[in-house]
DNA sequence: CCTCATTAACCAACTGATTAGTTAATTATA
DNA sequence: TATAATTAACTAATCAGTTGGTTAATGAGG
């Protein structure tokens, strides 16, 4: 029994959408993403987007729910079976760097919506980051508690970790143009694994009692 | 002999639209910037912002080199006298970040234009930059030849140094509404010393030998 | 000191393109 | 046939940039 071939799909136009939606917003931004752009690449008609998300900011809220749920979703399974504060923190950081880079549109859309001290920030974003946050956070508390790490300020750390993973995965082009143009090494070459081993071996020896 | 109160001053007029768009430009954007606001701000006619700059690239750029000259003059000064690469290097974060506090809209300018992978980054901001990230990388270069510093890949300590001074400082609202919001420990209260001061030392924790 | 020509500084009102969002009509499918 | 999915054509606002002109400062000649 073969389907006929639909030629009306509402599920998959509405996921068509965001799956491109992704794409525009992270690598234009907000404002610069037009809905008539969107819409051709879509190959759907401009209303369509109105039909589905109502307005451009409900479609934003849409992108960014899809992609947070998702990289928390993916932190926590891997945490599962895990006990040991260090490497559970081994595991948020590769987890986390393995996610930045194979959906380059989280550290971008995350940097761009921080760039402006999260003026015009949606509520649900907020709210994920936080979570985020919290998960990193809680493994270093129970880590200090059980004498594997020492004088840490998980905000710091935490930035130390996730932005540079961020940067280093958005900087990717420029660093390896910087290269070209002056020779200087910007790690244009590293892999995504090299850059979140260095980081854990890093933040271990800054953390670690001595 | 007092000057006359002059009713129209071309330098003074340049300034302010210079002075104004920084302010705009960094807490916007450059696409969510929009000239007939700027002209509002500066209580001048639209059309001296063409006069004075031709266009808003044109504009923006001068904003850019504005910056980041006088942050690479300010950590080229205050780096003088010093010889230690160890004494360099905290000199560096501490520059840096006194500046990023102070001039804040230098960190959000920074992400925004990271965080789409620099496409739009006009050439004179990308080559600042670069500037900027040689410095930091022939410190750490000296410190590894004199042997204070080890294990050393440079590009990603500068964003573990850089980015997260620029984080904390984009964030600093964000936080302080998370801590009430969650009650987190969210470094709220943390003034700018405070964060440079852990940054050096868990830096230098990070890259000294043994 | 006055006057007049020159020009720099300034502005109101416009253009043409683009934007988010709407509407009313039209298909396709169950 | 009922309704969900789709569309063309529209609105009203906003945008960067231009135009054609008006003032105010300046400097030279009388």
């Amino acid at each position: 029994m073969t389907k006929p071939v639909k030629r009306r799909d509402a599920k998959k136009s509405k996921k068509l959408i965001l799956d491109c939606a992704i794409k525009l917003f992270s690598t234009n931004g907000y404002s610069s993403t037009s809905m008539e752009e969107l819409a051709k690449m879509c190959d759907l008609n401009k209303a369509m987007i109105f039909y589905y998300y109502k307005t451009k900011q409900g479609l934003y809220e849409a992108v960014i729910i899809q992609i947070l749920d998702e990289i928390y979703a993916t932190i926590i399974k891997e945490n599962t079976d895990i006990s040991k504060p260090m490497e559970e923190l081994e595991s948020f950081v590769k987890t986390y760097a393995l996610f930045a880079c194979s959906h380059s549109y989280l550290p971008s859309l995350l940097l761009r919506e921080l760039s402006d001290s999260g003026a015009q920030m949606p509520e649900t974003l907020f709210s994920h980051m936080r979570k985020l946050y919290i998960l990193f956070a809680s493994i270093l508390d129970r880590g200090v508690k059980k004498g594997c790490f020492e004088d840490v300020i998980p905000m710091i750390v935490y930035f130390m970790v996730v932005g540079t993973l961020n940067l280093m995965v958005t900087t990717k082009p420029l660093r390896i143009k910087a290269h070209e143009i002056d020779g200087i090494d910007t790690c244009s070459t590293c892999d995504m694994d090299e850059i979140s081993e260095y980081l854990i071996k890093k933040i271990k020896k800054m953390l670690k009692e001595k």
